[in-house]
RNA sequence: GCGAAAGUGGCGGAAUUGGCAGACGCGCCAGACUUAGGAUCUGGUACCGAAAGGUGUGGGGGUUCGAGUCCCCCCUUUCGCACCA
């Protein structure tokens, strides 16, 4: 052992080591209980980030410890290995992606091991081999065969002088991101999947997880599904059979209604207006929407409602009174039924609507309060102040000027009139969804193909699973047409239908790469498996993941898909539960300064602002790099980088490396070894670091029970801290000396570990430990326990206020009565000094914590 | 505009159920060792004050023996959603 710290030795031993001895393997067959870790698997992009290094350090940490908890830890790596960068940079450069991705895995694959990362790396993926995709296609055939998967004409961004398909990002604005041309909407035959089937069950089984996945990620995917309960209500239209119908959530407003409004795209529309003189007009007026909707929202401007009378009328089925049809800006075609009933006195929207049209303005709500609920309902009989409102009256109420409902309560109506509707056959009770279908259709090259032949005859046909997978071909040409690379390779798309051997295209289109993300990691748990996506049964053993640690801005696409996909596999009989993940650790961003600004962003490396993750390895040591960033704040916080905390974190390294350094001469010696059985009296000193050891041991694994590793850290410094404060020198010290210091020592390398696994390896090592801290369990090598006799007070000082102000202390025993307190507080000099001349009105005593006199 | 979360030293941040505000670290100051110090070690470091003491957790009010913590109003910041009927 080197009597100073060099973390690059240290650190390439024990990595080589660990890779030798397969020390993070795991193995199915383990009698101990499992722990799944699991950190979100990263793109190739060929460069680690800063924000990797905080998110593995935290899973590792994690990791660790539970291993020196005994635990059978499941801590598995992969790469999302198809999508976007790796076809960009076959556009702008010609490489092949396949190459381009392998050498940034490669590369990365190096990173992550010279950080020290404990990964079981026989069962690292990649979503680009077929040996995976396969299996993407696998489920899309599953779902093919159950309806959930389906093909339909949908909208894509396209630029009509570069001919091709745009993403959103590239669209924005309305105008094509190279050219500047406007971007029209085109219609595609895209590939969905039904993930609107689950709305229900993903809004539903939040519960399941609603205490241990962050507040905020739960309310987001609620949003996004966006669950709305209330009814629909059909209108019929006058001098027609047809009947418009729309959805709401209020209607015991209905007699409020004074117009129905539709989306300028409802498809009703053209139907009604056949043969009217002002078809041309709402067309006209359709065309202008939709070309305004296509500009982005400028921030911050209000949106300016109009709308077009299209001279039709409905008929209001509770009422039977005429009132026109609208198309109007402000109403969507993708959400409700696209119509609406417009009632300008309790809604925001129509009001102001109303007030621009001057449509009717009629009030059918009256306010009502607690008392008259409790009273009598019936008897309350607002009056219409619709001529005075100024506003929506948005709140719920009493019914009135509601015919045979006035007088009866919202809450009472909203049931009662939707059950009306349905028994009369025009509406009903129903729910809506925000969430709409899955497009996972990408006309990309880099991606799983849709495993789907064309034909002719036969239209869309699955193809067999024995000719799974099917093969991307090596290399395609990038054309950028809009359509997929994949149409232009003749070899790919020129098949025969399974179904009746006659000619056919195989489907060009390749899948959204969060459906690589939505199962990769079951496959972990079964990752050689040829014969299906994964082994239930061994799935069974480790799934769910316990402890999921990734980026909040996955917070509703990754998070949501996966939950999805795991119903639809726990449907397909592969799984026995609905939520994959336990516990969710959304970590907080790495941000630095942006140069010559005062903004703080992530790092990236457009915006320079980016730390190199290897440099920092290089300069201060793996250890020191995790021990910082996880020291540095706590892991869901935004961590602002600075230069100057790494330096703290290898001082610390440094000194408990040079304080075992100076100790274990004399511990290891197996002549002056003392057992706990042989130590008599503890010195005074030796007993204060004790009991500083066992509070520690306490704190730290209570901190990392809730991913506290800030203070973790902290605590550790603490006990260190104490330890140098120790007067015994390593020559002279006495047995209990000895004893305390070995065990606040091993203690504190233990839980060093998951910080930094390299020197506590190495200390461990010169602290007379064979076979390093993984080596099969020993009582002196798991995690330590905190033994609460010894982690207790000898003696407290307790805080003596008077009038809420602190103005001394006395020592106590810890079991001092309530009584002896009191009266020690009263007789102590410096508070005699204040209380003298007052009346001593009261004295609160808290045991343990406090005494409080007050006076007058 | 709506919704949510958060405001604590020069900085990152600590603080079981309301009970010693500022743990731990960075930075800074002083000293020691040293040819030297951007190394190391020791001590100090919320603010005002010579001290006694006073003030202090975004601002204002309240509850309480006691409030960073609970309640009300306001301000600021960050994030999310933006016509969702």
């Amino acid at each position: 052992m080197n009597e100073k710290y060099f973390p690059e030795v240290i650190e390439k031993k024990w990595q080589q080591q660990w890779q030798e001895s397969r020390a993070f393997e795991v193995s199915d067959d383990d009698p101990r209980p499992k722990f799944y870790c699991l950190e979100m698997l990263p793109y190739p992009s060929g460069y680690l980030h800063m924000g990797h290094v905080r998110n593995y350090s935290i899973g590792d940490a994690l990791a660790w410890y539970k291993r020196l908890q005994g635990f059978n830890v499941l801590h598995p790596i992969g790469w999302d290995s198809f999508g976007q960068p790796a076809e960009q940079a076959a556009i702008k450069r010609g490489v092949n992606p396949r190459a381009w991705t392998e050498e940034n895995i490669v590369h990365m694959r190096g990173q992550l091991q010279r950080l020290g990362v404990s990964y079981d790396w026989s069962r690292e993926i990649a979503a680009h081999r077929p040996d995976y995709y396969k299996w993407d296609q696998w489920f899309f055939l599953k779902m093919y065969e159950r309806g959930l998967a389906y093909k339909r004409l949908s909208p894509v961004n396209w630029c009509p002088r570069e001919g091709t398909v745009l993403s959103n990002e590239q669209s924005s604005g309305g105008l094509c991101w190279r050219c500047g041309a406007a971007v029209e909407k085109r219609d595609l035959e895209q590939w969905f999947l039904r993930i609107t089937n689950y709305a229900e069950q993903l809004v539903a089984d939040t519960a399941d997880i609603e205490n241990t996945w962050p507040e905020k990620v739960i309310k987001r995917q609620r949003d996004w599904v966006g669950r709305s309960e209330g009814a629909y209500v059909d209108f019929g239209v006058k001098d027609s059979n047809k009947s418009i119908r729309a959805f709401t959530t209020r209607i015991d407003t209905i007699y409020g209604a004074t117009a129905v409004v539709m989306a300028p795209d409802h498809p009703l529309i053209r139907e009604l207006l056949a043969g009217s003189a002002l078809k041309t007009d709402v067309e006209k007026f359709a065309e202008k929407v939709a070309a305004e909707r296509k500009r982005p929202a400028d921030a911050g401007a209000e949106e300016i409602k109009e709308g077009f009378n299209t001279g039709i009328l409905a008929i209001n089925p509770f009422s039977g009174e005429s009132i026109p049809v609208w198309v109007a800006n402000y109403v969507l075609m993708d959400y409700g039924t696209g119509a609406v009933m417009s009632v300008p006195a309790h809604d925001e929207r129509d009001f102001e609507f109303a007030q621009k049209y001057s449509l009717p303005i009629r009030q059918v709500i009256a306010p009502v309060t607690h008392d008259q609920i409790a009273a009598e309902p019936q008897s309350v009989t607002g009056t219409d102040q619709s001529a005075e409102m100024h506003h929506a009256f948005v709140e719920y109420g009493v019914l009135i000027n509601s015919g045979e409902w006035g007088g009866k309560l919202s809450a009472v109506a909203i049931k009662e009139m939707a059950e009306h509707a349905e028994t009369k056959g025009f509406g009903g009770g129903a729910v809506t969804y925000r969430l709409r279908d899955w497009g996972i259709s990408r006309q990309r090259f880099w991606g799983a193909p849709v495993p789907i032949v064309n034909c002719e005859k036969c239209g869309s046909v699955a193809v067999p699973y024995e000719d799974l997978p099917v093969l991307l071909p090596e290399m395609a040409e990038f054309t950028g047409s809009g359509e997929s690379p994949l149409a232009g390779v003749a070899e790919f798309v020129n098949t025969k239908c399974p179904k009746c051997g006659g000619p056919a295209r195989r489907e060009t289109d390749t899948m959204d790469t969060f459906v690589d993300s939505s199962w990769y990691f079951f496959r972990y748990c079964d990752p050689r498996n040829e014969a299906a996506p994964f082994n239930s049964e061994i799935v069974k053993q480790w799934t769910p993941v316990d402890q999921y640690i990734g980026g909040d801005s996955h917070a509703v696409l990754h998070l949501i898909y996966t939950r999805f996909w795991t119903k639809v596999m726990r449907d397909l009989g592969l799984v026995s539960f609905s939520e994959p993940v336990k516990k969710l650790l959304t970590q907080g961003m790495v941000t630095n300064r942006v140069e010559g600004t005062d903004e703080w962003k992530a790092m990236s490396k457009s915006l320079g602002n980016g730390v190199d993750p290897d440099e920092m390895i290089e300069a201060f040591g793996a250890d020191a790099a995790r021990l910082f960033i996880l020291f540095a704040a706590p892991v869901e916080n935004e961590l602002r980088w600075n230069e100057t905390g790494i330096e703290g974190a290898v001082r610390f390294l440094r000194k408990v490396y040079t304080l075992v350094w100076r100790w274990q001469e004399r511990l290891t010696d197996p002549v002056q070894r003392v057992e706990a059985s042989q130590v008599g009296e503890f010195s005074s000193g030796a007993r204060a670091l004790r009991r500083k050891t066992h509070q520690t041991i306490a704190r730290v694994t209570n901190d990392f029970e809730h991913l506290h590793l800030n203070t973790s850290v902290a605590a550790l410094m603490e006990l260190f801290n104490e330890l140098t404060d120790l007067d015994a020198q390593p020559a002279t010290a006495s047995p209990s000396d000895m004893f305390a210091v070995r065990e606040a020592l091993e203690s504190l390398v233990l839980m060093l570990a998951p910080f930094g696994p390299h020197i506590a390896e190495e200390l461990w090592e010169k602290l007379g430990h064979s076979g390093g801290l993984l080596a099969p369990a020993t009582p002196a090598r798991a995690w330590p326990q905190a033994d609460a006799e010894w982690a207790r007070k000898e003696e407290l000082e307790i805080p003596i206020q008077v009038n809420g102000r602190l103005r001394s202390r006395v020592m106590a025993a810890p079991d001092v009565s309530e009584e002896d307190l009191r009266a020690a507080a009263l007789a102590d000099e410096k508070v005699r000094s204040f209380i003298e001349g007052h009346e001593v009105v009261k004295v609160v005593v808290v045991p343990r914590r406090l005494v409080n006199i007050v006076i007058r």
